[in-house]
DNA sequence: CTTGGCGTGATTTTT
DNA sequence: TCACGCCAAG
């Protein structure tokens, strides 16, 4: 039987995970101790041994990745199961979206069950109309993400008090009414309305309750559980529900984004949860573990199987540039001794710190995939084709219908004001069809009053006269007409033609034949997705936007491959969950690593952070840090980080790799390259554009035999202030007595000081 | 409609 | 520190 098989792959601490019947059950699951082999045993434990239907587990990660691979994994070890069977396993997000859409009663909040998910990007667009059309007062228009983010979480009426004495709760309210007008929800909306309605059910108000009352509840990850998660969470958990844990408390690197900061002993309480853990490290080398440890929190045990392996090599770089064409050799020379370069993976604690490696290796011709956010926004034609799509699929869906037809390059109308007045009038009259067939008592009246429609009301002149079709863009016309279209069997190939794009896409543009291409894969991938969804054309594209904007679109949208053999580049963030043969973390100056942090809690975390990274190899680490990290601001020589593995794990290289004479001659051949590329120039040497080029040479030249960091008075130089002498130095400032200046502090974290050896 | 004096935040990012 | 937005004064 396969679950037997499964089980006896096991370690002891595994197996009693596994086979833990508490009502409640926290695993403490260290890095790379087997963590999702056991969720999925435990999967298959409740179902072979418990005989629980899949369809009674909820099965909840966070990323796509994670919910991605759990399911793979299942099906793959018994074809017979089914995506159906398996439905509510998923992310948060994912799972409450099949909730509000199968299970419960969305209408009683406002919406229908054809509702769309709003991506944060439309959240913030649809604010900026509302302020247009209200003519709000919003202060720090450019940070209206963050405070839309930080007001809307408000909720109690006493708290609503503008910081800025400005307009922004006037706006949230507005914005609440806004999105059930437009039938849209936001990923937290997703969260919350499911949250609210499992509540409301769970407190008998409301029926529908035999088809969703899961046996076990499942969590991935758990230590990354929000507050709002962890509520959701006791709405779906009755009595008799189990809940089943895993999480590792050493690698939460997210707490700046609201992780509930010990969310294992809030379930322990909670719920008297019972707590195993997994100590057995099965990835990492005995002394790449060994350095982790230091890096521990909690006195939680780490324990390894493999052998101490190499040591850790430690590296200092002159700067970024001269370690990228360092790393390029050695990458080159790996990958001659066997090491394929998928096995390779070089961190960062910036996504600026990227670029030189890119550059380097490009022209080293070093396949390389670097992890960055990119998304479907970057690609403007299909930005402009999703909107049209958008309002096509959903009338009520003004926003994107506004944005469609204002667009700059693709877009039909010139005034945001009249495309806004023109959506909402035919939105009014289609409203007003709809409560004419259903009788006026039926029509949204439990709806919070908003009072966007008495102030467009007041500021109409004339509505009648918009329903002159004639009068109005094509495009407009074209997109209000899509679902009377669809009924008449418009298909998805014809949608080229229905919507004339060729025509919007500019035939003289230069981007012309790229954009139509671009357009023409968007359609296939839909195509594609109706087709195993079996689903007809326009209900087909909203489930299929409902899906993008939670899933994303891979194809356009370069996330990192770990099949494809090629060297990765990520953030230190981006590293969690991934493990590679080789690792370099780089950049390990104080001030980027840890990177230059105000309170304790943030200190902690870039311990954990450096802790992930570190952890994500298997035998060979190599750290790094600049003598002059230049660009970033940080100060030259090791962190603390470094100082915190013991000697006797390490091959210290820094003072190894060449004397200073070839560091010199090196970096003369480094300039000489650096001038034949000027590209590389604007972000290595910025101020030499301006300063001629002669101060790098002063400051080779002046690096002296013998001399270390602190032990001779350090020389700094400042572009305004000129040459000087450090004299003074606490945590955060450092005082410098310059040459024709005269004495001046700094703080660390800003002071643009050029530390000369 | 420009100018200067203040205040504020700066990084990591999934869904 | 530096960039940027806000706002009041000109």
């Amino acid at each position: 039987m396969r679950y037997e098989a499964e089980f006896a792959k096991l370690n002891e601490y595994q197996r009693a995970a596994v086979e833990d019947d508490s009502n409640a059950c926290l695993v403490n699951a260290n890095v790379g101790s087997g963590k999702t082999t056991v969720l999925i045993t435990k999967v298959m434990y409740l179902h072979y041994k418990k005989q629980i239907p899949y369809e009674n587990m909820v099965v909840l990660t966070f990323t796509n990745k994670a919910a991605d691979e759990i399911r793979e994994r299942l099906i793959k070890l018994e074809e017979t199961v089914t995506e159906e069977q398996l439905r509510w396993f998923g992310t948060f997000h994912g799972v409450c979206l099949s909730l509000l859409k199968k299970v419960l009663p969305v209408e009683s909040l406002g919406y229908t069950k054809d509702f769309l998910v709003m991506t944060p990007e439309e959240e913030v667009l649809m604010a900026e109309q509302l302020i247009l059309e209200h003519q709000l007062k919003i202060k720090y228009k450019n940070r209206l993400k963050k405070r839309l983010e930080q007001a809307m979480a408000i909720v109690d009426e006493e708290k609503k008090i503008s910081k800025y004495q400005d307009d922004i709760f006037l706006l949230t309210d507005l914005m609440r009414g806004e999105k059930k007008k437009q039938n849209k929800m936001t990923y937290q909306d997703l969260l919350d309305n499911a949250g609210f309605l499992l509540a409301r059910r769970k407190k008998g108000e409301s029926q529908a309750e035999d088809i969703f009352s899961p046996d076990w509840i499942i969590i991935d990850e758990v230590q990354d559980c929000d507050g709002r998660q962890l509520e959701l969470l006791s709405y779906m958990k009755e009595e008799n529900t189990s809940l089943f844990a895993v999480g590792d408390p050493n690698q939460v690197i997210y707490s700046w984004r609201g992780s509930a900061l010990n969310v294992f002993y809030t379930l322990k309480s909670k719920y008297q949860a019972r707590e195993l853990s997994l100590p057995i490290n099965y990835r990492s080398s005995g002394s790449i573990l060994e350095a982790a440890r230091f890096f521990l929190q909690n006195g939680s045990r780490l324990e390894g199987v493999k052998d101490s392996g190499s040591k850790i090599v430690v590296k200092n770089h002159y700067n970024p540039f001269q370690e990228a064409d360092y790393l390029a050799s050695k990458i080159k020379e790996l990958h001659e001794q066997g090491v394929p370069y998928r096995e390779i993976a070089i961190f960062y604690r910036l996504q600026g710190q990227s670029g030189i490696f890119e550059d380097v290796f490009t022209r080293e011709e070093i396949p390389f995939e670097v992890s960055l956010k990119k998304s479907i926004q970057d690609i403007p034609v299909l930005n402009w084709f999703l909107r049209v799509l958008r309002y096509a699929a959903n009338r009520e869906d003004i926003t994107s219908g506004v944005l469609a037809l204002c667009d700059r390059e693709y877009g039909v109308m010139a005034k945001e004001k009249d495309a806004l007045r023109l959506c909402r009038a035919y939105a009014r009259k289609d409203r007003a069809n709809v409560s004419e067939k259903q009788g006026p008592e039926n029509s949204k009246q439990q709806m919070p009053k908003d009072e966007s429609e008495n102030v467009s009301e007041k500021t109409e002149q004339s509505p009648k006269s918009l329903y002159l079709e004639e009068a109005e863009p094509k495009l407009l016309i074209q997109m209000l007409h899509f679902s009377e279209a669809c009924e008449q069997g418009l298909k998805i190939e014809q949608l080229m033609e229905y919507f004339e794009l060729k025509q919007y896409l500019a035939p003289t543009s230069a981007t012309f034949s790229e954009d139509v291409d671009a357009v023409e894969r968007l359609l296939s991938l839909i195509s594609d997705y109706l087709i195993e969804e079996g689903q007809p054309l326009c209900e087909g594209i909203r489930l299929f936007l409902n899906h993008a904007a939670l899933y994303g679109m891979s194809i356009f949208e370069n996330k990192i491959d770990t099949k494809q053999d090629s060297v990765k580049l990520m953030t230190l963030h981006a590293s969690k969950g991934l493990e590679f043969s080789h690792v370099f973390i780089t950049g390990i100056n104080y001030g980027l690593i840890p990177l230059q942090s105000k309170g304790m809690d943030a200190e902690e975390e870039e311990r954990r952070l450096f802790f992930v990274g570190i952890t994500r190899a298997k035998d060979y680490l190599e750290l790094s840090y600049y003598t002059s990290p230049q660009q970033y601001r940080a100060m030259p020589g090791p962190s603390r980080f470094l100082s915190m593995i013991p000697g006797k794990l390490v091959t210290d290289e820094s003072k190894q790799s060449g004397t200073v004479m070839d560091t010199s001659a090196r970096l003369q051949e480094i300039k000489r390259q650096i001038l034949a590329s000027r590209t590389e120039m604007q972000y290595l040497f910025p101020e030499e554009e301006t300063q001629g080029g002669h101060r790098k040479e002063t400051e080779v030249s002046n690096t002296k035999e013998g001399e270390t960091l602190g032990q001779v008075a350090q020389r700094v130089s400042h572009a305004k202030y000129g040459i000087g002498v450090i004299i003074g130095e606490d945590d955060d400032n450092v005082t410098v007595k310059f040459e024709d200046y005269g004495e001046k502090e700094f703080l660390k974290l800003f002071s643009e000081l050029e530390y000369l050896e």
